[in-house]
DNA sequence: GACGCGTTTGCACACCTGTGCAAAACAAAC
DNA sequence: GTTTGTTTTGCACAGGTGTGCAAACGCGTC
């Protein structure tokens, strides 16, 4: 540790196994070695050789390792609209368990315009990354079939293409919309409506979707708006469109937590409405703001452990790109507070 | 592309330059020069050899072009509560800045038990990162010493050790705390109070002191508590310690606006005060939440984009490593909105 | 001491790139 | 056609690592 010291003066002049095996009076292999899973040293040379790295403040560099074992250690991460609720925690949980997994987490940002999403998603090429986990709903399929091409593993978060090589991983959107939409039924909602983005990725369309079936079902109309981006603000402004009318809904399923976040808000602080008194909400995600007591979101729940933890069990399995893999379902079990009415 | 078609059956197999030269017809030079910045390539050769890269799905490899030129063009970022919203944002920008200086950010996640962090900081070494910027309060003093011992670029964000070598960026807690005792004084506040939580990063800890200064100096008392980590449920508990008692305050700075919207939440729906009218509430950060109508709270502002900005292009600046830098700081400036009375 | 066997070690090659250097190609001027 | 100057090209080396292979070593047995 003191002993580094002295290389502070002339900078970035990092350590080699070279100059450790010359410290330690070994071979460059001992030492190599001994910073490789399961390959043959002996304790003795072990030690002189941990003693003189740590002396000399030797790091692996991964670079030339991963140049030659074909395994970076790096995934990518590929993520749209990062600093929301939903997206952050699951980087959260996912870069934590790369890291007990022995890996390391590369974030492409994929928010700002095409071309530059295009040369950043390049980037897991570039650095051979072990996979490329898709979280955003946004890069053209091109893209990713770039990706494939080049035999990089890619897993896909909540899209629905039906391509060959990607492994999918998605929540049942299907089977929660459906069940929101007799929760309200239950509440003794009649006039329904569903809040969305006009953003158009497979989740936020997908509930979508099946609310309005499960309502066609049963002989309902639903109201669909969709507007501006998936976010807080939208929310709301759907809110002013909806609730100003006469014939105004008293159950709304939004698609999304920060949708209904800006939906209840708008009703309760310009409309007066009470919650659930007056209107019931129906949100989706399971963000921490759904618990707050300002909103006490009756919602679902996506069990992003569960998918993380999936995911990064998956990374070292070798896919076979040829195939349609069958995506792999994660339910979302509902989440009671008080934003719907108890039946 | 039609042509890399192929290479999805033996997966992993990554173009060389090597191949590309053959293809195009020229040497292996001729490539790597056409892929370099300002090397010397006739329009011809570059022309042919684009082809041929582009047929075959050619990507540089990083990895070997960070071993050689000693530029990884990995940026790693330090950083505990990922999906907390300041942090979150934080990376948000960073990521995207990081993109359009050609880098890419590395993201280290140290929330998890202390060795595991240890380990996870050491990948910043491996990978040989041009620079580390640590936006996290967590990580030990020594873990950086590390990295600074091994010729690391180190940055660090508000944070306030006084260490030769990193460069610090800093936002002025120290004036807008104090501008925020003003703010409350102003607003007619008599018992004042800060929330804080006993996590004891430099940002909290400068922000209470400063405020504490700041009615020392008025002659006024001021009660501090602290509590729990820097979240929404800690903000709740200190509210329902503080407003339970007979001389509850009547002024709140709370250091974080996460704290605050726990704080005002409790302080609502607990103990129905109103606010302002019976309560004033400053925070500091100015998150997204703080902007929701069920809020509206007036707050400071961490001016995030210029700190982005100024720390990328710190970035490739070679530090002198045996100076103390000057922190640079940066103002936060108020934001009005409606849990301070006005005047 | 000779032999046999399992473990450890060093050599040398491979991985993929950037770049200095000298040779080659080219263009221009006479 | 020769000379001069400029641009382009290929060779060969460097960068730090993992690993197959054969040699060396250690050790127990006859």
């Amino acid at each position: 540790m003191t002993a580094a010291k002295g290389s502070r003066l002339q900078s970035r002049s990092f350590v080699s196994a070279q100059q450790v095996a010359e410290r330690a009076g070994v071979s460059r292999s001992a030492v190599s070695r001994t910073f490789t899973d399961g390959a043959s040293v002996s304790e003795a040379t072990r030690k002189k050789v941990l003693e003189a790295a740590e002396a000399l403040g030797y790091h692996v560099n991964h670079l030339a390792r991963g140049l030659i074992s074909d395994r970076s250690n790096i995934v990518s991460l590929v993520v749209t609209d990062i600093a929301t609720p939903y997206q952050s925690k699951m980087i959260e949980v996912l870069t934590r368990r790369l890291q007990l997994a022995n890996k390391v987490a590369m974030v492409i940002n994929t928010s700002g315009e095409t071309d530059s999403v295009e040369s950043a998603l390049r980037q897991t090429l570039h650095y051979r990354a072990d996979a490329t986990i898709v979280l955003s709903g946004q890069p053209k399929a091109s893209l990713i079939e770039t990706c494939l091409n080049n035999g990089q593993h890619v897993i896909l978060v909540n899209r629905e293409e039906l391509v060959p090589g990607p492994e999918t991983v998605i929540v049942a959107n299907r089977a929660a919309a459906r069940e929101a939409f007799h929760m309200l039924r239950r509440a003794g909602c009649e006039r329904l409506a569903v809040v969305a983005s006009d953003v158009g990725s497979a989740s936020v369309s997908g509930r979508e979707r099946a609310f309005v079936e499960a309502a066609k079902e049963a002989g309902m109309e639903v109201r669909v708006t969709r507007f501006g981006p998936t976010a807080y603000a939208s929310g709301a402004e759907i809110a002013r469109l909806l609730l100003s009318r006469s014939d105004r809904p008293d159950g709304v399923f939004c698609v999304t937590d920060l949708l209904a976040c800006g939906f209840m808000d708008a009703a309760r602080n310009e409309f007066g409405l009470n919650i659930p008194e007056e209107l019931c909400v129906v949100g989706f995600d399971d963000i921490e703001q759904a618990g707050w007591s300002s909103y006490e979101l009756t919602t679902f729940r996506q069990p992003i452990d569960q998918i993380a933890t999936h995911i990064v069990s998956q990374i070292d399995h070798q896919p076979d790109s040829r195939i349609v893999h069958e995506p792999v379902r994660f339910q979302a079990d509902p989440v009671w507070r008080k934003s719907v009415r108890p039946k």
